[in-house]
DNA sequence: TCGATAATGATAATGCGTTATCATTTTGAT
DNA sequence: ATCAAAATGATAACGCATTATCATTATCGA
């Protein structure tokens, strides 16, 4: 991970512009998307798979980049950084979303005796406004 | 699912007496330590993992197991009918507990404009008793 | 008790997400 | 511009959970 390549900004660019987790093949799709992204790109083309999964792992590493599992779901990965948040997972489009902030802060959770909380984590399920329309 | 075997009785059992919910493997290696749980079984031997699976699809069929879905992991499974309730994930067995009631109980979601909730889940991190003491 | 047939279990096969391979292309320091 | 080293991408290989296969065994109605 240390040349500047055309394929590492663009997948860098899809997570930067996207505001919600996404998966490998998510990534790979939405590179096709991004017009004329490096010299002599075709249109339509993009970053193969291997390059989506070998830039993924290496963001991971150096901390650019966090992992969300999702319930009975491949990893997603999402900015590092961003503040305490949530997701939302629309069951038509089966996209993700950030959900600001947090509706347990300051909320008591009971565990049974002698157990200890160290984190805790909230899925909303639902449709997007997009789905809701259609 | 239309005949009375000591497998499928004994992996009935385990979900039973579990009050957590159980992965097929989990299943299996507990069946293994039911006590003589069916003629002439040996001691320490259970129900193979193939049954364990096939039984568990039959379970899900007729609706007397429900699919629980962890975050990062394969499925695991819980007796249906049970009263709302949320799950704690300990970090050290890697054991599911079940835990009574619900943080959000009135609580208020925001959510993005548009959107539209049905439903949500609720996932704490720590360690359980057993593995906060050792 | 008998016998049709459903269930079991060892094992092979599948599906799918991810990682490794390797020939080719690109990068960036000289 | 040159060139060693790193990156890419097509594809094969892998790991794992789950499902299918099929010979053997158990169930339960007649």
């Amino acid at each position: 991970m240390d040349r500047q390549t055309a394929q590492r900004q663009a997948i860098r660019g899809v997570f930067e512009s996207a505001a919600r987790p996404l998966g490998p093949i998510e990534v790979m799709n939405l590179t096709r998307k991004l017009p004329g992204q490096f010299p002599g790109q075709l249109p339509g083309a993009g970053v193969g798979q291997a390059t989506v999964y070998r830039t993924i792992k290496a963001l991971l590493a150096e901390g650019w980049l966090k992992a969300v599992d999702v319930p009975g779901e491949p990893q997603r990965y999402e900015r590092s950084g961003l503040a305490h948040h949530h997701h939302f997972r629309c069951r038509v489009c089966d996209r993700v979303f950030d959900l600001e902030g947090c509706a347990l802060d300051g909320m008591h959770v009971h565990l049974p005796r002698g157990f200890r909380m160290d984190d805790h984590e909230l899925w909303i399920y639902g449709r997007c406004k997009n789905c809701r329309a259609a």
